[in-house]
Formats: structure tokens, C-alpha cells, sequence
DNA sequence: TTGAAAGCGCTAACAT
DNA sequence: ATGTTAGCGCTTTCAA
């Protein structure tokens, strides 16, 4: 039987020592080559290389990061990831920093300010290069911090407001306003709301305010509407709209603040053999990818979230390649409403 | 008109040299206070706190991980975050975080190998506490790295494989197994697959190849598939269900590798006036949330997706807690058949 | 083309 | 309870 060796060896990671030694070049130089900075011969770079693989070293940001002062990190700082609508968001943000050095690092608020604080605040003691935060509110706390981090700063998602710095996003006052409006001209008359219920979800809020202020100057008011929280969206769609049905029963339309309970309540009312657009009319909000594959395309408005997140990468790119440069910073996207199958033309 | 002091203050970010010369304490004093290490007096403490407030300082935590070579971040490797499941899995690993010191930070690899290898590296580079990593299969390159990083590892969704440290999740290939019984037990015999162009999803594979094995062992094949990639999962379902049906009318089941394509086959078979699950059953995998709003509820399986995230964070938490600590670090969960209405119990 | 020295902002370890 | 010193692993700057 053998006696294994019994070195204890602590398993320390590497250091750019190792390689220096292991090639028999100084440290200097094998940064150098891991960087592909400044002039290195070819015979070094490559036993440099060969070193390094063969150790098997992976370089130390942090050490890096501090030593330069420059760390290719982009804090994106979102409200939720459970919905589809923030992921598309970080896809298009991806699909962006991926041409670049810099790398997102997400945190999540759940909508709530004081988290949103507190995970700025731990995004920023890493010193990131640029921030991308969705919406215009924030604590005082965290527009001080974002105001005197020195790096950029995007709200992305909402335009109805006063940015930090830069913003891309559309306007749901104007999203709910124009929706109001199709539905009037459609004729509707008797209108009830469904919605979450998120006293802290800003963007629903203005769109709600843009909806009923256009009602009302027709002379109209919400006849009827209700909240809901947690569960299955499209499920608290189809459990909703039969509970406003059975209520009010003389609403010809439901406006719901988002496109997964509207979808639940068009399921309903196909079952239940309602003529949907004539009797009563739907229209949600956001433009998900679901729609596509339902029954009846439901009316809805885009919510642009690729698009807001390709542009806030973009605006942080150029920024920091070039902090001169002179691009648009205050971007307001105009989604267009999408009809579909639940909402009659006029 | 008054003018403005042309203070050129390049906004240089505070150290903890600034809060000690704002507070007349010396750095470490500060320091300690703002970690809340070592006696501190109050009198002092709360002199640093309010300096410390007073000039917005944040703290730096690359230097502060370069001086302790803690680093409190978790690496979260997954393949995508555009479908429901990783998010879940996030969700899980953040309840768990939470109450901790550590943060996930969160890599996406697109089910690309290569690209899994680069983004390991990447976040290996930051000296994270922790890996969590998406399934059993990844490069050799990827697999020396985790071995060699002296950190704990937990793969995680997948458990047919050997895992090169801890691993929690489920055998695909047995859910595959279990649902190829449960369709035969209930009397079906013609069975069409459809599923994702993806012969990188490990997962998806082995769960048909469970299922394909069980099929075989009663004499039984696959009489018909088909795959899809990209666009809406719930439209596909629905078309290739249609191609499929229309193509091989004696199917009398439909085998689904997500509950996505498999909702938007129910809803088409449910517009065709097909009796499901008398003439066709159908059945999925995940037990999505969204199948809770459909008029029949798609059969399916769970992925346990919330709860894989949570042990995975447990076991990372607990051996950064104490290395030597005895946990389960293998650990197979067993989901049960959800049977809906849409599967014949037999 | 390569190397040596200094220091990034913080914390461990040791004074006091 | 507070301060001092050294150094984390790398990059910047300057010298050779």
C-alpha cells in the first residue's frame, strides 16, 4: 500500500508570481502579456502563455481593478426579474456591453425604495463605471448618491420626469392617455380597470393617471376596478374579470395594467362565449411575447423594452469611451398601440 | 450677477482618509466603525457616522477585498434568463442569500459551452466565495477551473452525472422515465414528441432519453417529432401541434419537453373541439406558474425549481460557515406527476 | 523590450 | 478604545 504524500497545501490561488517564476519572466512583463499592453516579443509572450495555461492562473480583478482605478462593471438595478418584462431589458443591455469590456452586474429592488437604496448602495462600493436604474423615483438618499458617484448615470423604463443624468424610456402617462382615447373612439362607454396592486410601481401609476385623465375629460369615470397581488398573473386575470363581470355586469371594456392578466381575462370570456371585441373590449399593456399564441391577439401598447435597454448601453458605452461626446442622453421612445383581435378600429 | 467659484473638482471618490480627517479618528477607527468590528466607543462611532453621512462617503469594497481577501459574492452561472425557469432558480438563491453576507452575481452562458468557459473565468477573476453552476456537463477547461478554485461548487437542476463537488436537482432522465409510464399505464399508445433545437440542453435530452428508454422497453416508439428554436414558445406549440396532428392523425398523445409549447398545444386542440384527454393526452415539464390560468390545467412535471436554488445557496452558505461542517451536498430531489386534465390516471 | 519601485484603499495584526 | 505598520496582487510610472 502506498503512503500518499501528505502536503497539506492549502489550495492558495495564484498570483501573477507564480507565472513570473514558472516562465522566468517579471511580473511586469507576464501582465503585460495577459493584457496585451505594450511591447512583448513574441519568444516571452509565448512561454508567457504557455506558463499561465499550464498553471492554470486566473487573474485577479480585484487586485487589478484596484490597482488601476478602472472597473469595467455596469450596475443595472431593476425592480423584479419575475415578470418577462425586466430580463428583456437585460437582453438588450447585453447584447450591447457584449461588444464592449464592460460586464452588468443586476440587482434586484422588488420595487421596494429602501432596498433600492441599499443595493445602489453595495453596487456602488465597487466603484462600477456606469449605472443603469429603472425609473425616475428614487430616495433622496439614492439620487445623492447617484448625483455625486462621478460615473453615468440611465433611468431607464419611465420618461415622465426629472433624470439624475441621462434616460431612455417611454412615457406611461402618454401610453395610458393614448389608450383612453382608442378605446373612446372605439366607442366604449362603461370601462373597468384591473391592475396590481403596487402602490410603489410608479410607471402603472402614471399610466393609470394618463388613462382616466383623458376619460374624464369625456365625462367619464372607471366604473368599476380591482387589485390583485402574488399568484399566477393569468390566473388573477381569469378570477378578476369573472368577479367585475358578475358585479358589473354593463361594462363593455377592460383595461388591464398588464398583459398576463389581460390574457387571463380573454381566456375567460372566449369560454364563456362572449363576443370579444363587440360586446366588451380588452386591452393590456406591454407587448409580451405570449400574446402571439393565444386564441385572440389581444390590444396591447409595446413597453420598447429591448429597445430601452440597448439604448441605456449604449449611452453608457459611449460615455465612457468618451466622456466628450456629444450623443443623445434624454431618449423618449413612442410605442405605437397594437390593436390585435380585442379592440374595435375606428 | 454673481460668479461662480470655478472650483474644477474632479469629482475624486472619498476614502476612508476623508471620513478620518472630516472626524479627527484615525482610518482604522473608521474603519472599524463602519463594519461594525472591535470595541468603538460611542462617542467616537457616532462622530464617524455622521461625518460619514455627512460626505456621502461609500465605502470601497475592492480595496476592502484586496486588504481581507473576502470576497462575498457567489457566482451564479446559468444558460439564459428568457425563459421562467432560471429566474426561479434565482429567486431561490436570493431568499436564501438574504439573510447573509453574501450576493449572487449572476453570468449567462446561452447554452453554449465556450461561452459558459468565458463567463466562469470572468467571475472566477473577481474571487467569488462560490460557484453556482447550471447542469453536470461543461469544458474541461471549465471543469479544471472549478476544481482548482478552492471554493465550494454546487451544480445545480441536473443530478445524472458526477458533479465535481456538491450538486442538487433532479434526474431528468427518470422524470422522463416516470412520464413515459404514466402515459402507457393510462392506456396510450401513439405518442408524438416535440421539442427544442437544442442539442445543448442537457436536461431536455436526458429527459427524452428516459422517456425514448421506457417507450422501448414496452415496444413502443416515437412515431413522430418535432423541434422548434426561437420565437414565442406558446405559438410554436400550437403550430407544430397543428403541423403534427394534421401530419400523423393516429396520435393519441403529445409529449411536450416544456409546459410552454405544451400550453399553446392545449389551446390549440381546445379550438379544434378535440376531447383531451379522451382522443389525445397531452403532457409538458416544468409546472410553470402560467399552466394555473389555462382552461384545463397542462399535466406536467415539476422542475422544483425554487427549491433547487434555495439548498444550492444553503450549501454555499453553510461551507462558507464552516468548511468543515457535515451537510448533504448531493442532493436529488424526487418531483411527483401533476396529471391536470390533460393526462388519464390510471 | 524588459524590469524595479511605488502605491491603489483598505484591513490584519500588532502596539499602546 | 485607539493608533501604527505592513501588505493584499496588481498596474502605473519611470528607468535601463
Amino acid at each position: 500500500m502506498q503512503v500518499s504524500p501528505v502536503t497539506t497545501e492549502t489550495k492558495r490561488p495564484l498570483t501573477l508570481r507564480d507565472v513570473s517564476e514558472a516562465s522566468g519572466v517579471s511580473e511586469m512583463t507576464v501582465s503585460r502579456v495577459l493584457r496585451n499592453r505594450g511591447d512583448v516579443s513574441d519568444a516571452t509572450r509565448t512561454r508567457v502563455l504557455a506558463a499561465a495555461k499550464e498553471l492554470g492562473y486566473v487573474p485577479n480583478k480585484i487586485a487589478g481593478a484596484l490597482a488601476s482605478s478602472r472597473v469595467n462593471l455596469v450596475a443595472v438595478i431593476i425592480p423584479s426579474l419575475s415578470n418577462m418584462v425586466f430580463p428583456e431589458v437585460l437582453t438588450g443591455i447585453n447584447q450591447v456591453l457584449e461588444d464592449t469590456e464592460l460586464q452588468p452586474v443586476v440587482g434586484v429592488t422588488d420595487y421596494l425604495p429602501e432596498k433600492e437604496e441599499k443595493v445602489l448602495y453595495e453596487m456602488l462600493s465597487w466603484r462600477p463605471s456606469g449605472v443603469i436604474i429603472a425609473g425616475l423615483e428614487h430616495t433622496e438618499a439614492a439620487r445623492a448618491m447617484l448625483d455625486s458617484a462621478g460615473i453615468p448615470v440611465v433611468e431607464i423604463m419611465d420618461t415622465d420626469g426629472k433624470p439624475v443624468d441621462a434616460m431612455v424610456g417611454i412615457s406611461h402617462r402618454r401610453a395610458g392617455r393614448e389608450m383612453a382615447q382608442a378605446i373612446l373612439k372605439a366607442g366604449y362607454q362603461h370601462i373597468g380597470f384591473m391592475g396590481t396592486k403596487m402602490p410603489l410601481d410608479h410607471r402603472a401609476r402614471k399610466r393609470f393617471e394618463g388613462f382616466t385623465e383623458v376619460l374624464g375629460k369625456h365625462g367619464i369615470e372607471i366604473e368599476d376596478r380591482e387589485f390583485y397581488s402574488g399568484g399566477s398573473a393569468l390566473a388573477k386575470g381569469r378570477e378578476m374579470t369573472k368577479a367585475m363581470l358578475d358585479r358589473s355586469p354593463e361594462l363593455d371594456f377592460l383595461y388591464y395594467s398588464n398583459d398576463m392578466i389581460g390574457a387571463g381575462g380573454l381566456l375567460y370570456l372566449l369560454e364563456q362565449g362572449i363576443d370579444v371585441p363587440g360586446q366588451i373590449g380588452l386591452a393590456g399593456f406591454n407587448n409580451v411575447e405570449l400574446l402571439q399564441g393565444l386564441p385572440r391577439k389581444l390590444a396591447t401598447m409595446d413597453a420598447c423594452r429591448l429597445e430601452i435597454g440597448r439604448k441605456a448601453a449604449e449611452i453608457i458605452a459611449a460615455q465612457l469611451a468618451d466622456p466628450n461626446t456629444e450623443i443623445e442622453t434624454r431618449i423618449t421612445l413612442t410605442p405605437k398601440i397594437s390593436y390585435g383581435d380585442t379592440l374595435k378600429r375606428r
